[in-house]
DNA sequence: AACCCGCATGAAAACGATTACGTTGCTGCC
DNA sequence: GGCAGCAACGTAATCGTTTTCATGCGGGTT
């Protein structure tokens, strides 16, 4: 036996289709008599409207899809459960496709869920404005979260890397580092690039006459150690390093405990992210902590606020701060 | 202007609807030619199926839900790695509901998905028979993952929490602790209940005449910290320790550091569920491995196989072995 | 030559909701 | 008492597909 309809429902509430339509939806137009009527006539029959009849007629689905890459697990967790929240705080579903590596498997995706999402929510590198253009119908509302794309079509939702690592160096070099060195992250991602500019600013801002010392990794923690050897047979050796991630760091970490460098008495560190283990490792690692929760509740506030009004919609770029967590391993007690 | 229908389509390529649904879907029933001139109407005019109407009639909806509770973050993305990566390959498409606490809260998020999946993975401890009775039409597919509920009614797929601490155990034993005690996870938790029999049963067997002493914690590292304290108060203290999840076994090992002792020299402990941060403490914990992708992809792979088959779907109660992951912590090294 | 069968194709009926538009009946005002 | 106006309710069109059934056509068999 299959599941009971509107026109169930309007039998056995001896009314038509239309009135049990209005009682379920906002209720106006019909009798409080009536209306008390047909609720209970629809939960005897354990009435659930059928979504995709409704979504036929309102175009609407009150989805929203999440088009995500493949990310390293805390981040993608948080995101998710600050994207989840605000979606069911607002009534809508939410669609997930992850772990996506190529730009035409991202592609494919995005063609899948046509029509079945009210608006896209975005997370890739990969993602340029060619793609957006060429894979997405105009019509749908779109936020791309941290997203090099400078478009006027779409609304973009970044993190504010370059403040955080900003006030990190500047952290450091006040708490009386003469100079900090920076392992940076791989060029071509757009945080990256961000975070290296923040470096360069505060750098050039709070030690002008101070050298400018970078080793480039990819954000792996084998990068980071490398890196770290690598600063160790500079001579001297920096006294504050800087790495533009918290794996990077931790594998950083490895490198001088290897050398015999205690940290942060020989050497100080800080990272990016503020990774759970972060405050793991001993010492335990100075960062910058970005509301990853946050970030995906705004995401998601954006496109629904678009989605409600439907003039062309406002677009707007939004930029989230983050914050300097002090731990151990930046030495700031001992200055 | 909205998108392109099948009308459009058909228009486009001077047939009827009928052939162009007929085209799209598997070609049958129309000519090699007539298809082609279908397939490059269709991509001139980008058209793509509206999901609702096909939904409406097919009664199919292609996507499957997956119910969670507020999971910590490494073990939630896995899990969700694991189950996307299957849909995808599979054509499914993936709703996400996350972060429930209560069961109430839960409930709703079922009814809502009510007609918009063709099935249901549900994680959650509160979730038991009654609640599936009362909230699910038997005819929805449901697979329960790490669950307590003995039904003959839904497929069941858990870990092996018996063995893994049973191993483990006995790895301890074996490498010549003579006795190992027991940091419990909170009672009402099925898995803390598996991992408890495992420990019991593996001191049974190989140790049978060492006693058995355990301390109950809730799987916070909080808890980890206190119940390590306790340990240590007791005299002679135990020199072996085995925490049933990681984050109490790193709120151990700091209670045991803070005593001034050494692991695993003066005392040995291991921990469940190898969480990133179990390689990144000091000493690197020794844990039990679930491979957590792989519990989501056949769980994944469970329910589609009972969507296909429309007969009376059968039923089973499967189990994801785990093993065993030796690091410093343990003391292996030190026979 | 008559027949039948298979095959490509089209016409039209579903699917289950929303909603524009009529119809009814009642109220209030002149 | 008649008429306008309004609220409650029903009828039917509509959304975009799939799918059943009918139709016509070509060719092989007798």
């Amino acid at each position: 036996m299959s599941a009971a309809t509107i026109k169930d429902v309007a039998r056995e509430a001896k009314v038509s289709v239309a009135s049990v339509s209005r009682a379920m939806n906002g209720g106006s137009g019909v009798t409080a008599a009536t209306s008390e009527r047909i609720h209970a006539a629809a939960s005897r029959l354990q009435y659930v409207p059928h979504a995709a009849a409704r979504m036929l007629i309102t175009r609407r689905s009150n989805t929203i899809g999440a088009l995500l890459p493949d990310l390293y697990g805390e981040f993608f967790s948080e995101l998710i459960r600050g994207i989840d929240l605000a979606a069911r705080a607002r009534g809508f579903h939410l669609l997930v496709s992850s772990s996506h590596d190529g730009a035409e498997e991202a592609a494919a995706a995005v063609r899948s869920m046509q029509g079945r999402v009210d608006g896209l929510l975005i997370l890739s590198a990969r993602v340029d404005a060619a793609f957006l253009r060429s894979n997405l119908p105009k019509s749908l509302p779109v936020v791309l979260i941290n997203s090099a794309v400078k478009s006027t079509a779409h609304t973009v939702l970044n993190v504010d890397n370059f403040a955080g690592a900003s006030a990190m160096v500047q952290h450091l070099l006040q708490a009386g580092h003469a100079s900090v060195a920076f392992i940076a992250g791989p060029e071509s991602n757009f945080d990256a690039q961000q975070r290296d500019k923040g470096y360069r600013a505060a750098m050039a801002k709070y030690a002008p006459n101070a050298p400018i010392r970078i080793v480039v990794g990819d954000f792996t923690e084998e990068s980071g150690y490398r890196a770290g050897r690598e600063l160790l047979a500079q001579q001297p050796h920096p006294r504050a390093v800087f790495a533009a991630n918290d794996m990077m760091a931790v594998g950083c970490l490895t490198a001088f405990k290897e050398a015999g460098l205690r940290v942060p008495q020989d050497i100080a560190l800080a990272g990016f992210d503020d990774i759970p283990v972060a405050r793991y490792v001993t010492p335990s690692l100075s960062t910058v902590r970005v509301r990853i929760v946050e970030l995906g509740r705004i995401a998601l506030e954006q496109l629904v606020a678009q989605l409600d009004k439907a003039d062309p919609a406002p677009i707007s770029v939004q930029t989230l701060g983050c914050e300097i967590v002090v731990r151990e391993s930046c030495g700031a007690s001992i200055t």
